[in-house]
DNA sequence: AAATAATATGTCGCAAGCGATATAAATAAA
DNA sequence: TTTATTTATATCGCTTGCGACATATTATTT
């Protein structure tokens, strides 16, 4: 290895595509309760937030491409979560609007949080470290996000 | 919004989620002058560490399944950058090589670490919270991959 | 008003990622 | 030495994620 900053351990990267894909997969057994994925979940909670908005929205909030969420919403529309409508004063938006059964999933929802900080309790993790660390992800996201 | 708890800036996955989706998009024009993706690079970077190991060390490295590397090693095969072949010890085993090809690309992609640092430069992120940042993602995935 | 640019959404094709499942080889147990 | 179990790799089907590009509507310019 002639190079060491091309070490797995010495990228930021790694551990932050690693870390995504493991949390996500803690996820997966209490969303598989709701039948929904964890994109699909995501985009339910900017619903569960502010409901009737546009899919620009959306894609703003989950700094998304409308080529990922488009067809997303069209999946969450055929489970009969969502439903997608043409703007009457503007007719190039859509705005998606929870079902009963959509709004009826965050009850269900509002306990998963909880238990994925439970599944952590054991990691050592402090709650101050948690913190740090989200706060040091957010500024990496605004100045990605706003470059 | 009856759940605070549902807020998205209240989640610790999504930040590491939207975080490792932007980290990547930085990667991407490198990469592209390459001829590569990030997947792929991540697997080169085990093999440039170490030549010559199994389909299983490789999953076990970057923390996914074989039916994700398989296909992906099978891509970078038909680039030339690898060779898969059975083992004779272990005929369960394939091993992974690299081809010159695959070794030559380690001179360049050595530049691109420097030039993702530059590219955070005027981000206000210290290399001590950088750090700090690492160790928390490390200690998650590590908690989580051996749970 | 006509032409141009900007905005919003969408389709297509491809590479990941992963659950479920299959197959073959090596190992352990009977 | 059969039989059962474990290990290693792979296939299939589905959802994401995104670059490239298309289409329609609105806003702006000429």
């Amino acid at each position: 290895m002639a190079h060491d900053q091309l070490k797995l351990s010495n990228q930021i990267c790694f551990p932050v595509y690693a870390a995504s894909r493991l949390i996500t997969r803690e996820y997966q057994p209490h969303l598989d309760e709701l039948g929904i994925t964890y994109p699909q979940y995501i985009a339910l909670m900017v619903l569960w937030e502010k409901d009737e908005i546009s899919v620009n929205e959306i894609t703003q909030k989950l700094i998304l491409n409308t080529n990922t969420v488009t067809p997303l919403l069209k999946r969450m529309e055929l489970q009969g979560l969502i439903t997608r409508q043409r703007s009457n004063t503007d007719e190039r938006k859509v705005i998606v609007k929870l079902t009963q059964k959509g709004k009826a999933l965050e009850e269900k929802a509002a306990e998963i949080p909880q238990k994925l900080i439970e599944g952590l309790a054991d990691s050592n993790m402090t709650v101050n470290e948690l913190i740090s660390l989200k706060e040091s992800l957010y500024q990496i996201i605004n100045f990605l996000h706003n470059k």
